[in-house]
DNA sequence: GGGCTTCCTG
DNA sequence: CAGGAAGCCC
């Protein structure tokens, strides 16, 4: 092959030969297949048809109220005033911010926006506020209850003494412990003084109680470990009297949950989204999606016509660095790719976590990353900065048992949160951007099978294929302003251009469509967009672009470059875990 | 004529 | 990102 490139691995090598020889070639994508099929009966809307003679009319209110609802429920969504301080400025925002923007929304007033967790308008809020503010308050008086009891204990002269231990958090919802607690510090305020102080200096300087006697350091063993049980018995508690409501309460639920655990446990949030690690509310969820990855891509087009060794061979688990001539191409800069490489590993993503990972083969269940060879050094994993990792609020490659789809609103609580049935919201706007990576130019058939939760209609359907011409939009226009930056800079070899993951164009593509890097970027994508930035810089240079008409050629070869993608998209509730964040 | 896309605009 | 116009394709 006479352009094999410098950079480009195998399979990229075999991408850019697909973009020649493909332009004309056969076009039997997935997609592409699923673009001519007919529209399932359940994407049309239930309560018109086109016979009805109001339909268009009642058609375009409903798209009105959809974007209402997609407006309202991007406020709501917001994240930054409802869970302060969960996580670094910027890292769950995602698209939302932009939406309280809109110019074009109408002001319908809207009736059926089922979930919207504003403090003025929403009873179901106030009701379970006002649960959770009592129960939190039970938990406190509790907290201050055990509190005394080991300050009774660490305070040397009554050391031997000790308490009469009550066992506490059997009853939370009795006023017992309380009124049986308050004598203590209330009565003895002369000793309060010197407890206090004591509690501060045991928080401080723990190891300070270890001058205790043994029997009493025993005795504080077991209250530690006693008030511990109760706090995490009181923390559940709670959680679950908040959770087994309605699924309309949920998304307020949901945020009282982040606000609650880290506050009751005096944790800050992990970067992996330590939180959901928390009670039994999550237990389901992270059982359902936990560790994704390796689910099956399908019959990868890509894949079909490369042939070639990348898809069929067990997943990167790259651990090497690069050793390329990198710093030769002022289009590629390698940083932190091994740390990064190493994080996500840690942060629960794994060898097999990366979504360019394709073939069935990668469903193996037993891996042994170590053993694996590193295939493509350069598609190393993790966004290119440190900063982008640290503003990732949760995992996002979550696994969900193939056959668990069906069971997903019944353990999963917050799968509801976005289940309107109706119109398109914020994490479906999310979803689509994600799912972008994989196809630039999904049919709407595709889209109707990926996004089961929305009713689709006409609205629904333009709206949701309006947003990837938007993105394709966004992503050419990126593409074409590079290639004319590189061709400005002197580069003549479009074989230079390679968009990696710490590329100023990659950092672009995933501001716009993976905002707070929460989503892990798989490999096929950069390879895609390589191909277009080499396509563009082609054109460009030979001056293709004074035809009007220039870029017509390469949105063809784009739009055959599509990937399957995953079928954890299909979930209804897939990128929920990240909105969360 | 409908579906889909790009382009332009706000 | 949405609205709308224009164009292409089946």
């Amino acid at each position: 092959m006479a352009r094999n490139p410098i950079l480009l691995s195998p399979q990229s090598q075999a991408c850019s030969h697909l973009a020649e020889c493909d332009v004309e070639g056969e076009s039997s994508s997935f997609s592409r297949q699923l673009g001519r099929d007919s529209s399932p009966p359940w994407a049309q809307a239930p309560s018109s048809s086109p016979t009805d003679p109001g339909w268009f009319g009642d058609e375009h209110i409903e798209m009105k109220r959809a974007r209402v609802e997609t407006i309202v429920q991007g406020i709501c969504l917001s994240p930054s005033p409802l869970v302060p301080g969960s996580a670094p400025a910027g890292a769950s925002t995602c698209y939302l911010e932009k939406v309280p923007e809109r110019k074009r929304k109408q002001s319908h007033p809207v009736q059926q926006v089922p979930l919207q967790p504003g403090p003025a308008q929403n009873w179901t809020n106030r009701k379970g506020g006002t649960r959770v503010r009592e129960q939190l308050h039970q938990l406190k008086q509790q907290l201050k209850c055990l509190q005394e009891h080991i300050l009774q204990a660490a305070v040397p002269q009554d050391a031997a003494q000790g308490p009469e231990y009550v066992e506490p958090g059997k009853d939370p919802q009795s006023g017992k412990h309380r009124n049986g607690c308050r004598p203590h510090p209330r009565t003895a305020n002369s000793d309060l003084g010197g407890a206090e102080k004591y509690r501060v200096s045991e928080v401080q300087h723990p190891s300070e109680l270890r001058s205790l006697p043994s029997g009493a350091q025993a005795f504080l063993e077991v209250l530690k470990k006693e008030l511990t049980g109760a706090v995490s018995q009181a923390v559940d508690l709670v959680l679950q009297n908040v959770l087994v409501d309605p699924p309309s309460h949920l998304t307020q639920q949901g945020r009282s949950f982040q606000a609650l655990v880290p506050e009751s446990r005096g944790e800050p949030l992990p970067p992996g989204g330590g939180a959901w690690k928390d009670p039994h509310v999550l237990a389901a969820f992270s059982r359902r999606v936990q560790s994704q990855a390796g689910i099956s891509l399908g019959n990868s087009s890509l894949a079909k016509v490369l042939d070639s060794p990348r898809y069929s061979l067990s997943p990167r688990s790259i651990s090497k660095p690069y050793h390329g001539p990198t710093a030769n191409y002022p289009w590629t800069v390698h940083s932190h790719i091994q740390e990064n490489q190493t994080l996500s590993q840690l942060l629960g993503q794994g060898p097999t976590g990366r979504w360019s990972s394709g073939p069935p083969q990668d469903l193996a269940p037993q891996r042994h990353p170590a053993s694996e060879p590193a295939l493509h050094p350069w598609v190393l994993s993790q966004p290119f900065t440190e900063a982008g990792l640290e503003s990732r609020p949760l995992l996002p490659l979550v696994k969900m048992e193939p056959g668990s789809l069906q069971a997903v609103p019944d353990v999963l609580p917050f799968s509801s949160v976005h289940i309107s049935f109706t119109s398109l919201n914020p994490g479906h706007l999310k979803k689509a951007k994600l799912m972008f990576f994989f196809a630039r130019y999904p049919s709407s058939s595709l889209l109707k099978a990926y996004f089961p939760d929305v009713q689709f209609n006409r609205c629904t359907t333009s709206q949701m294929i309006k947003w990837f011409s938007n993105f394709r939009e966004y992503y050419y226009i990126q593409m074409e302003k590079f290639a004319r930056q590189a061709i400005s800079d002197g580069v003549t070899n479009p074989k230079m251009l390679v968009v990696l993951r710490d590329s100023e164009l990659f950092r672009a593509l995933n501001t716009h469509y993976n905002k707070g890097s929460d989503f892990e970027v798989p490999d096929c994508f950069l390879e895609i967009a390589t191909l277009t930035l080499q396509e563009f810089f082609r054109a460009v240079s030979a001056g293709k672009d004074s035809d009007p008409s220039w870029k017509k050629p390469i949105y063809k070869i784009i739009s055959k470059l599509d990937r399957d993608i995953p079928e954890i998209f299909k979930s209804s509730s897939y990128p929920q875990e990240l909105l969360q964040g």
